[in-house]
DNA sequence: AGATCATTTCAAGAAACATTGAAATGATCT
DNA sequence: AGATCATTTCAATGTTTCTTGAAATGATCT
Protein backbone atom coordinates (compact mmCIF):
# COMPACT_ATOMS: atom_id res chain seq x y z
CA UNK A 1 0.00 0.00 0.00
CA UNK A 2 1.56 3.55 -1.60
CA UNK A 3 1.11 6.60 0.54
CA UNK A 4 -1.57 7.91 -1.77
CA UNK A 5 -3.46 5.49 -0.75
CA UNK A 6 -2.96 5.22 2.73
CA UNK A 7 -3.89 8.60 2.88
CA UNK A 8 -6.97 8.16 0.83
CA UNK A 9 -8.26 5.12 3.21
CA UNK A 10 -7.04 7.46 6.51
CA UNK A 11 -9.53 10.52 5.15
CA UNK A 12 -12.40 7.88 4.04
CA UNK A 13 -12.35 6.81 7.39
CA UNK A 14 -11.78 10.20 9.13
CA UNK A 15 -15.31 11.27 9.56
CA UNK A 16 -17.82 10.62 12.30
CA UNK A 17 -20.52 8.79 9.85
CA UNK A 18 -18.44 7.13 7.89
CA UNK A 19 -16.26 5.55 10.33
CA UNK A 20 -19.63 4.50 12.13
CA UNK A 21 -20.93 2.69 8.95
CA UNK A 22 -17.72 1.07 8.33
CA UNK A 23 -17.30 -0.52 11.73
CA UNK A 24 -21.28 -1.69 11.04
CA UNK A 25 -20.16 -2.99 8.00
CA UNK A 26 -17.29 -4.81 9.34
CA UNK A 27 -19.52 -6.11 11.92
CA UNK A 28 -21.79 -7.27 9.40
CA UNK A 29 -19.12 -9.76 7.62
CA UNK A 30 -18.31 -10.46 4.47
CA UNK A 31 -22.03 -10.49 3.05
CA UNK A 32 -22.56 -6.89 3.83
CA UNK A 33 -25.80 -5.11 4.31
CA UNK A 34 -27.70 -3.46 1.99
CA UNK A 35 -27.84 0.66 2.08
CA UNK A 36 -31.34 0.86 3.40
CA UNK A 37 -30.78 -1.05 6.27
CA UNK A 38 -27.43 1.22 6.81
CA UNK A 39 -29.25 4.08 6.41
CA UNK A 40 -31.82 3.05 8.70
CA UNK A 41 -29.50 1.93 11.59
CA UNK A 42 -27.11 5.06 11.34
CA UNK A 43 -29.96 7.82 10.77
CA UNK A 44 -28.60 8.39 7.67
CA UNK A 45 -30.18 10.47 4.79
CA UNK A 46 -29.98 8.06 1.78
CA UNK A 47 -27.96 10.40 -0.33
CA UNK A 48 -26.18 11.72 2.39
CA UNK A 49 -25.28 8.34 2.90
CA UNK A 50 -25.16 7.71 -1.21
CA UNK A 51 -22.44 10.40 -0.89
CA UNK A 52 -20.48 8.74 1.98
CA UNK A 53 -20.30 4.97 0.50
CA UNK A 54 -18.58 6.72 -2.60
CA UNK A 55 -15.70 7.81 -0.73
CA UNK A 56 -15.56 4.85 1.32
CA UNK A 57 -15.67 2.82 -2.26
CA UNK A 58 -12.85 5.29 -4.10
CA UNK A 59 -10.33 4.41 -1.08
CA UNK A 60 -11.30 1.18 -1.32
CA UNK A 61 -12.52 0.09 1.74
CA UNK A 62 -16.13 -1.04 0.94
CA UNK A 63 -17.47 -2.99 -2.21
CA UNK A 64 -21.18 -2.40 -4.00
CA UNK A 65 -22.97 -5.53 -5.62
CA UNK A 66 -26.53 -5.41 -6.49
CA UNK A 67 -29.13 -7.23 -5.46
CA UNK A 68 -32.80 -7.01 -6.90
CA UNK A 69 -33.33 -3.01 -6.08
CA UNK A 70 -30.69 -2.74 -2.91
CA UNK A 71 -27.13 -1.99 -3.24
CA UNK A 72 -25.72 -4.52 -0.79
CA UNK A 73 -22.05 -2.74 0.57
CA UNK A 74 -19.57 -5.14 2.03
CA UNK A 75 -16.36 -4.18 4.13
CA UNK A 76 -13.16 -4.82 2.24
CA UNK A 77 -11.27 -6.65 4.84
CA UNK A 78 -8.25 -6.56 2.89
CA UNK A 79 -7.68 -3.13 2.43
CA UNK A 80 -8.71 -2.57 6.24
CA UNK A 81 -5.55 -4.97 6.96
CA UNK A 82 -3.25 -3.13 4.44
CA UNK A 83 -3.56 -0.54 6.08
CA UNK A 84 -3.81 -1.42 9.62
CA UNK A 85 0.06 -2.99 7.93
CA UNK A 86 1.24 0.19 7.21
CA UNK A 87 0.83 2.34 10.02
CA UNK A 88 2.47 -0.72 12.17
CA UNK A 89 5.20 -1.10 9.28
CA UNK A 90 6.32 2.72 10.39
CA UNK A 91 6.10 1.65 13.63
CA UNK A 92 8.45 -0.66 15.15
CA UNK A 93 12.11 0.43 13.92
CA UNK A 94 14.40 -1.77 15.84
CA UNK A 95 12.51 -3.69 18.15
CA UNK A 96 9.96 -5.58 15.48
CA UNK A 97 9.41 -8.77 18.08
CA UNK A 98 7.67 -5.95 20.01
CA UNK A 99 5.63 -4.67 17.37
CA UNK A 100 2.65 -7.60 16.46
CA UNK A 101 1.23 -7.36 13.04
CA UNK A 102 -2.57 -6.31 13.45
CA UNK A 103 -5.12 -7.72 11.12
CA UNK A 104 -8.60 -8.03 10.88
CA UNK A 105 -11.16 -11.40 10.13
CA UNK A 106 -14.50 -10.74 9.42
CA UNK A 107 -16.21 -12.28 11.65
CA UNK A 108 -18.50 -15.89 10.76
CA UNK A 109 -20.63 -14.87 8.25
CA UNK A 110 -24.52 -15.66 9.55
CA UNK A 111 -26.50 -16.39 6.43
CA UNK A 112 -25.80 -19.02 3.95
CA UNK A 113 -22.05 -19.85 2.84
CA UNK A 114 -20.57 -16.75 1.07
CA UNK A 115 -19.69 -16.77 -2.36
CA UNK A 116 -15.50 -16.68 -2.45
CA UNK A 117 -15.10 -14.70 0.66
CA UNK A 118 -11.54 -14.64 -0.01
CA UNK B 1 -10.68 5.83 23.31
CA UNK B 2 -13.97 7.50 22.53
CA UNK B 3 -15.18 7.87 18.42
CA UNK B 4 -14.94 11.56 18.07
CA UNK B 5 -11.16 11.28 19.54
CA UNK B 6 -10.52 8.53 16.99
CA UNK B 7 -11.87 10.62 14.21
CA UNK B 8 -9.56 13.24 14.98
CA UNK B 9 -6.43 11.05 14.82
CA UNK B 10 -7.79 9.85 11.38
CA UNK B 11 -8.26 13.05 10.44
CA UNK B 12 -4.70 14.16 11.64
CA UNK B 13 -3.35 11.77 9.77
CA UNK B 14 -5.18 11.70 6.59
CA UNK B 15 -2.92 14.13 4.74
CA UNK B 16 -0.02 13.41 2.99
CA UNK B 17 2.44 16.37 4.61
CA UNK B 18 1.23 15.05 8.47
CA UNK B 19 1.82 11.72 7.67
CA UNK B 20 4.99 11.62 7.00
CA UNK B 21 5.87 14.04 9.49
CA UNK B 22 4.37 12.06 11.91
CA UNK B 23 6.05 9.08 10.18
CA UNK B 24 9.32 11.06 10.69
CA UNK B 25 8.77 11.84 14.24
CA UNK B 26 8.00 7.91 14.93
CA UNK B 27 11.30 6.89 13.05
CA UNK B 28 12.76 9.85 15.33
CA UNK B 29 11.53 7.96 18.60
CA UNK B 30 10.69 9.52 21.75
CA UNK B 31 13.56 12.37 21.72
CA UNK B 32 11.81 13.70 18.94
CA UNK B 33 13.07 16.38 16.30
CA UNK B 34 13.26 19.96 16.14
CA UNK B 35 11.06 21.83 14.09
CA UNK B 36 13.25 23.25 11.50
CA UNK B 37 14.72 19.58 10.88
CA UNK B 38 11.19 18.12 9.93
CA UNK B 39 10.75 21.28 7.69
CA UNK B 40 14.07 20.74 6.04
CA UNK B 41 14.05 17.27 5.90
CA UNK B 42 10.60 16.99 4.44
CA UNK B 43 10.46 20.48 2.14
CA UNK B 44 7.74 22.08 3.98
CA UNK B 45 7.65 25.77 4.90
CA UNK B 46 7.73 26.40 8.47
CA UNK B 47 4.67 28.50 8.96
CA UNK B 48 2.67 25.82 6.78
CA UNK B 49 4.33 22.77 9.01
CA UNK B 50 3.48 24.69 12.45
CA UNK B 51 -0.08 24.42 11.22
CA UNK B 52 0.27 20.81 10.81
CA UNK B 53 2.11 20.45 13.72
CA UNK B 54 -0.79 21.93 15.51
CA UNK B 55 -3.69 19.70 14.32
CA UNK B 56 -1.09 16.46 15.06
CA UNK B 57 -0.86 17.84 18.53
CA UNK B 58 -4.78 18.87 18.92
CA UNK B 59 -5.25 15.07 17.89
CA UNK B 60 -2.84 13.85 20.95
CA UNK B 61 -0.13 12.41 18.07
CA UNK B 62 2.30 14.28 19.15
CA UNK B 63 4.05 16.44 21.99
CA UNK B 64 6.19 20.22 22.22
CA UNK B 65 9.05 21.16 24.17
CA UNK B 66 10.85 23.74 23.77
CA UNK B 67 14.96 23.57 24.03
CA UNK B 68 16.77 26.96 23.68
CA UNK B 69 14.87 28.93 20.09
CA UNK B 70 14.07 25.46 18.80
CA UNK B 71 10.58 23.62 19.53
CA UNK B 72 11.02 19.59 19.35
CA UNK B 73 7.98 17.85 18.66
CA UNK B 74 7.87 14.08 19.27
CA UNK B 75 5.00 11.20 18.40
CA UNK B 76 2.80 10.31 20.87
CA UNK B 77 3.57 6.75 21.08
CA UNK B 78 0.49 5.80 23.35
CA UNK B 79 -2.28 8.08 21.42
CA UNK B 80 -0.88 5.40 17.91
CA UNK B 81 -1.63 2.51 19.95
CA UNK B 82 -4.96 3.53 20.96
CA UNK B 83 -5.86 4.23 17.73
CA UNK B 84 -4.31 0.72 16.23
CA UNK B 85 -6.38 -0.71 19.45
CA UNK B 86 -9.97 1.33 18.36
CA UNK B 87 -9.52 0.26 14.83
CA UNK B 88 -8.93 -3.54 15.58
CA UNK B 89 -11.24 -3.56 18.61
CA UNK B 90 -13.91 -3.46 15.94
CA UNK B 91 -12.69 -6.02 13.85
CA UNK B 92 -12.45 -9.40 15.12
CA UNK B 93 -16.18 -9.84 16.50
CA UNK B 94 -16.04 -13.56 16.50
CA UNK B 95 -12.68 -14.67 16.07
CA UNK B 96 -10.84 -12.81 18.45
CA UNK B 97 -7.74 -15.30 18.42
CA UNK B 98 -7.34 -14.53 14.90
CA UNK B 99 -6.76 -11.09 15.39
CA UNK B 100 -3.45 -9.79 16.84
CA UNK B 101 -3.35 -6.64 19.10
CA UNK B 102 -1.30 -4.21 17.19
CA UNK B 103 1.02 -2.21 18.68
CA UNK B 104 3.55 0.55 18.12
CA UNK B 105 6.70 0.72 19.93
CA UNK B 106 9.42 3.30 20.01
CA UNK B 107 13.04 2.79 18.31
CA UNK B 108 15.80 2.74 20.90
CA UNK B 109 16.75 6.26 21.75
CA UNK B 110 19.90 7.18 19.87
CA UNK B 111 21.06 9.95 22.46
CA UNK B 112 21.71 10.03 25.73
CA UNK B 113 19.18 8.16 27.92
CA UNK B 114 15.75 9.71 27.76
CA UNK B 115 13.91 11.30 30.42
CA UNK B 116 11.28 8.85 31.02
CA UNK B 117 9.74 7.91 27.70
CA UNK B 118 6.58 6.41 29.24
C1' DA C 1 -47.91 0.02 -18.98
C1' DG C 2 -48.17 2.27 -14.67
C1' DA C 3 -47.17 2.45 -9.75
C1' DT C 4 -43.93 1.85 -6.17
C1' DC C 5 -39.63 1.03 -3.77
C1' DA C 6 -34.50 1.56 -3.15
C1' DT C 7 -30.89 4.18 -4.39
C1' DT C 8 -28.29 7.57 -7.01
C1' DT C 9 -27.41 12.02 -9.43
C1' DC C 10 -27.32 16.92 -9.56
C1' DA C 11 -26.95 21.68 -8.09
C1' DA C 12 -26.45 24.89 -4.32
C1' DG C 13 -24.64 26.61 -0.04
C1' DA C 14 -22.17 26.70 4.46
C1' DA C 15 -18.20 25.18 6.80
C1' DA C 16 -13.58 23.37 7.24
C1' DC C 17 -8.90 22.93 5.19
C1' DA C 18 -4.29 23.97 3.25
C1' DT C 19 -1.06 27.32 1.55
C1' DT C 20 1.07 31.94 1.18
C1' DG C 21 3.39 36.20 2.53
C1' DA C 22 4.18 39.55 5.99
C1' DA C 23 4.66 40.65 10.60
C1' DA C 24 5.28 39.26 15.48
C1' DT C 25 7.44 36.50 19.41
C1' DG C 26 11.10 34.50 22.14
C1' DA C 27 15.66 32.97 22.86
C1' DT C 28 20.60 33.57 22.01
C1' DC C 29 24.88 36.06 20.93
C1' DT C 30 27.94 40.19 20.60
C1' DA D 1 20.83 47.15 23.60
C1' DG D 2 20.80 45.51 18.98
C1' DA D 3 21.20 41.81 15.65
C1' DT D 4 20.01 37.25 14.42
C1' DC D 5 17.88 32.74 14.39
C1' DA D 6 13.83 29.49 14.98
C1' DT D 7 9.23 29.38 15.10
C1' DT D 8 4.57 31.13 15.44
C1' DT D 9 0.60 34.27 14.47
C1' DC D 10 -2.41 36.63 11.38
C1' DA D 11 -5.14 37.66 7.37
C1' DA D 12 -6.30 36.48 2.70
C1' DT D 13 -7.40 33.10 -0.80
C1' DG D 14 -8.60 28.99 -3.38
C1' DT D 15 -10.08 24.21 -2.61
C1' DT D 16 -12.43 20.51 -0.66
C1' DT D 17 -16.01 18.57 2.26
C1' DC D 18 -20.63 17.64 3.99
C1' DT D 19 -25.49 18.31 3.84
C1' DT D 20 -30.05 19.27 1.65
C1' DG D 21 -33.82 19.10 -1.52
C1' DA D 22 -35.50 17.92 -5.94
C1' DA D 23 -35.31 15.14 -9.77
C1' DA D 24 -33.67 10.93 -12.13
C1' DT D 25 -32.60 5.77 -12.53
C1' DG D 26 -33.46 0.89 -12.21
C1' DA D 27 -35.84 -3.00 -10.51
C1' DT D 28 -40.12 -5.16 -9.01
C1' DC D 29 -45.12 -5.87 -8.83
C1' DT D 30 -49.98 -5.57 -10.52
Amino acid sequence: MKTPDVVAALAALAQEHRLAVFRLLVQAGPDGLPAGQVAERLDLAPNTLTFHFDRLRLAGLVTVRRDGRSMIYAAQFEAMNALLGFLTENCCQGEQEKCAPASCQPSKSKSSRSKVPA
